[in-house]
DNA sequence: GCGGCTGATGTAACCGGTTTCATGCCGTCC
DNA sequence: GGACGGCATGAAACCGGTTACATCAGCCGC
């Protein structure tokens, strides 16, 4: 590999003119800059980004945390796919890469080794104490679906309480009454979020939740299952349930309709997420989308603003969500 | 952040010592050893990765290439979200971090500027030519569902051929004997050799293949609801299905299903993939599955033993498949 | 008693960039 | 015609590590 050096001696100029034709062009000379441009080419000379990195202390690298909980080893996110697409797209469009972390260093150590220029973190509300060191510190990141801020911390999430006000309220209009809810873990601040949008919803109506008809689950198709088994065995029985997650809601109808329940006729059934299974499985779900390709790109932006003004951090952004009508209501 | 010459004052040795200390600590007195480690762990010192990468020309970081194709955004892998998990576990258990690649600028240049150890290659058979130059210079790699071999290049995929096999033959079992196949994009790897494995076995029971009951898709579910609409128009009707993946498979379900046919009793149809899916979708659709967590950390093995031992490249890893037997067949 | 070996540590060059500060040149203004 | 300002460039320190080589003490064998 090429070096600045050799690129200097080659033009004949000092390694302080080459550096600055690839960091503020602007201040070299037309013909020079040309020169050594076209010189670099010819050589195959590439800046040494470790170099790059140690004299300047930025890296250009953000690192990326998702598996937060090792308890939890085969967590899925709904869309984590797309995120990674769209986060690392806008990010790349603004010369920065993405580093992904393990878990078996502490994230701050390792954002600080590594001269991390920031920090995206997907949390499942594990409440990791790893990661809430790093929210804390001075390095800049931003928290998807946690909602999380500091000095230089910040997040993204969904407008979850809306959304399920949003379903809850499209099940009163449909004329139901007695409406169950099955949740996430409520420590996740999705769940816990959800609930308070069904339970608005419901006193908004004026209507009753029986204690029996709240139960918490796991976001998983199983969870769901069996939560939707206990709603079955209570009396009377809701006639719809809102379900905080797509998986679980699927759970939920499979549950029901070997129960003998026809759906939407005898039980109702809502979502959340809008996974690409909702539109499938029959009826099709009933469910409240999020804007998936948002996650990335806003958290891409809201990093990169704090790059670049060091001061205040940008205020959360709250996604909407959007109910998203099926056979399933 | 304290550096190692701090360090090296406070426990009044030299910075060789202190350095030695982490990378060869055996050859320094059990005193001295301790001494500087506790002193290290007191100031709060973490070795900058920048000026240990300037220095020793590794990285520790391996870059991961995915979205090969950006003539189609939207790519999905059936099981990215497995494959970055376990090959980040795995990595990491060898101080591997794992650094995402933006197709904004060549993958090898980005490599090299990062001095990147070595580089992961999820493709989709886009024969992206900056992925061909990476396998094919000096920088260790190893390809996924792409069969590429170098000097310093290997790869990992499915056995493809023989799980496309292994389904012809189940349905050639259940005494089909018009059997269709739609298949993916042909030039990708894994739909071509699925197709010789639906050659081959129709091959070894002698049974023909009509042209009409061979379409090219797209491996996505709409590509498969096409595909099945122009196989259920010709005569004489296929009367079983080999979708050479599930996506493709359930569209194809659909369609039949519209078309008023029932499954399996008027139709057949195998899938390969096994995604979550095809379990949930009734009758549960009858499938090839991939061994999902093997392709990590058989990558990172790969990888692993190319960064030990610069010599041959290791053998290409070919992961078996199984065939799962479900209500659609 | 001395040469030589071994093990622990220090010295200093080096990795490849960036950036402060100095220098020299030229045109302008009075 | 000389002071001055601005522009292009160069010299050299610096970022924070690694490592080849030198040094030195202590021990051994003869």
């Amino acid at each position: 590999m090429a070096t600045i050096r050799e690129v200097a001696r080659y033009c004949d100029v000092s390694v302080a003119t080459v550096s600055r034709v690839f960091n503020t062009p602007e201040i070299v000379s037309p013909e020079t800059r040309q020169r050594i441009f076209d010189a670099a080419a010819e050589i195959g000379y590439l800046p040494n980004e470790s170099a790059r990195t140690l004299a300047t202390k930025k890296s250009n690298m953000v690192g990326l945390i998702w598996d937060t909980d090792h308890r939890r080893p085969g967590w899925r996110h709904p869309f984590l796919q797309e995120i990674l697409v769209t986060l690392k797209t806008a990010l790349s469009a603004h010369g920065l890469h993405l580093l992904m972390l393990s878990h078996r260093e502490p994230y701050l150590q390792a954002a600080r080794r590594h001269n991390l220029d920031g920090v995206v973190i997907i949390d499942n509300g594990s409440q990791d104490p790893a990661v809430l060191a790093l929210a804390d510190a001075e390095i800049p990141c931003v928290a998807l679906d946690l909602r999380r801020t500091g000095p230089t911390c910040t997040y993204v999430t969904s407008d979850n309480t809306g959304g399920a006000t949003l379903a809850v309220q499209h099940l009163i209009d449909r004329g139901h009454r007695r409406i169950a809810s099955i949740t996430g873990p409520l420590q996740t601040a999705p769940a816990a979020e959800r609930l308070t949008g069904f339970r608005a919803a419901l006193a908004a109506a004026g209507l009753p939740i029986a204690a029996d008809h709240m139960v918490e689950s796991d976001f998983y198709l199983d969870g769901g299952h069996t939560a939707m088994l206990r709603l079955l065995a209570s009396a009377p029985r809701p006639t719809a349930v809102f379900a905080a997650g797509d998986e679980m809601a699927i759970g939920a109808m499979r549950a029901a309709r070997q129960a003998g329940l026809r759906i939407p006729d005898d039980i109702a059934i809502v979502g959340f997420d809008d996974i690409e299974l909702a539109a499938l499985v029959p009826p099709g779900l009933t469910t409240v989308a999020q804007d998936r390709a948002g996650f990335g790109t806003a958290a891409a932006e809201a990093l990169v603003t704090m790059l670049q003004n060091a001061g205040q951090p940008p205020a959360p952004t709250v996604l909407p969500t959007t109910l998203i009508v099926r056979g399933s209501t």
